[in-house]
DNA sequence: CGATTACTTGAGCCTGTTCAACAACCGTGG
DNA sequence: CCACGGTTGTTGAACAGGCTCAAGTAATCG
């Protein structure tokens, strides 16, 4: 399974379509193509301290973000204060993506983040101008659409290990992806935003941390850091092959 | 919160960018603005018998579905058999957009339904063309996620009733905005199917219904018609004002 | 009309929750 | 430097909601 935000790192974030665009009959672009991501990079910086919030449910929809360090957790809340989080985002994602001009969940940084951001306003006039714009964010939305179909699947069908595993796997997986040690995992969050994420407790989280030590599957360090021990046992774990 | 489905049919399934196009700078389209709608409504049709699949996970992404009679279950498997129904769709409903090249899950229509396809390679030459065609795909796409978003905070978080009386409001709802009884359901689906849409087994479905129709709250007609009763006190049921 | 599938109901169990106490960590200020 | 309070994380014991297993009933279809 994907991190739900991983989707956008497995793949350049240029769009595939730029180099059909010159050719399409009836449409005669006169300026020189610029990805999504060129026009994040471009866009003014942000900080934001850890524990605020970059945007709430409800607020209108003026940017959408890129993080550039840090981690943000995406969480809503039920009337009665019951909270989900969504997703987080890390360093390389895009937060906001999408059409509605209210923001649809809370957005808030779990350590110190940067981020910038730039206008949806700009974004519209940009994608209207320019159809790989526009497809190049219908395929960061179906990544997006992928990647939160698996999590609910996790989250609704599998035990609290199974949970817990295929979380730190993914986050693993990640960092492989960029080149990092898949062993060592920074978990920039805390054990309530990982309990919420996955539909537990944060007693349940401790406790299942607690077990994985004890099995020898991984070690912790200060709470924060995670070192994978044996990866393969962990996969059989999360597909459910319970071995404990 | 929606249907999962029922945010195609909140709103005209027209573009609103169709008004703009002609006067996009650079780009002269030299055809009739055309709806993503109007492309599927002139589709071929194809019947689908109860119980089969339409396409299952993996198969090559060849065609994009708007459900015309009848209701479609989508819906994941892990490894071990554990079933997941991502969605439901009915009469109205696009099943399909996103642009990978592989379908993500499995498509299973619960009755007998008829459904127009639309080859995506022709979906995808109309929206290179037509860049209100791709923001007008962005847009059905931000409102499944945020479907699904909604979707998983009610299925991790909240109580068997409290997810089944959810349902069921939903179900009204997208009656209502159709200008149908927004008290008399039909459910074109199995337990088993509303079950692993809720992450419950059939066993609980069957013992909420029964809890609800002995509240009052609900009648049951040969197990597929459903008639609310107490609308607010469902409300109040769902959101976990529990009377009960 | 019998066979099959779908649904309902009951009893006991199990996973994860709740409630509670405690430990570790961290920044602040004396 | 350490004492202190607040926050965050860990661990234990009892509870409960929903699951499993099992039996029985109703609907459907050849």
């Amino acid at each position: 399974m994907l991190t739900l935000r991983e989707a956008y790192q497995s793949k350049e974030f240029h769009t595939p379509f730029s180099p059909m665009r010159a050719h399409q009959p009836g449409c005669l672009p006169a300026y020189t193509p610029v990805s999504l991501a060129d026009h994040l990079d471009r866009a003014p910086l942000r900080g934001i301290e850890a524990k605020d919030h970059i945007f709430t449910e409800g607020d209108p929809k003026l940017h959408i973000y890129q993080v550039v360090t840090g981690a943000v957790c995406l969480y809503k809340v039920l009337p009665d204060g019951r909270r989900q989080v969504i997703d987080f985002a890390y360093a390389g994602d895009i937060i906001g993506l999408g059409l509605s001009d209210r923001e649809g969940y809370n957005a808030q940084a779990t350590v110190a983040t940067r981020v910038t951001c730039m206008p949806v306003s700009a974004l519209q006039v940009i994608a209207s101008k320019d159809p790989g714009i526009a497809m190049r964010m219908c395929e960061a939305l179906s990544e997006e659409l992928t990647a939160i179909r698996d999590h609910l699947v996790c989250v609704v069908q599998r035990s609290a290990t199974e949970r817990l595993v295929t979380f730190l796997l993914a986050l693993s997986r990640r960092n492989k992806a960029r080149g990092r040690d898949a062993d060592t995992l920074e978990l920039p969050m805390t054990r309530t935003d990982i309990g919420d994420f996955l539909g537990l407790t944060i007693e349940t989280v401790s406790r299942t941390f607690s077990k994985l030590k004890a099995l020898g599957l991984i070690e912790i360090d200060q709470g924060t850091t995670i070192r994978l021990i044996g990866i393969s046992e962990l996969i059989a774990l999360a597909d459910g092959n319970t071995s404990a």
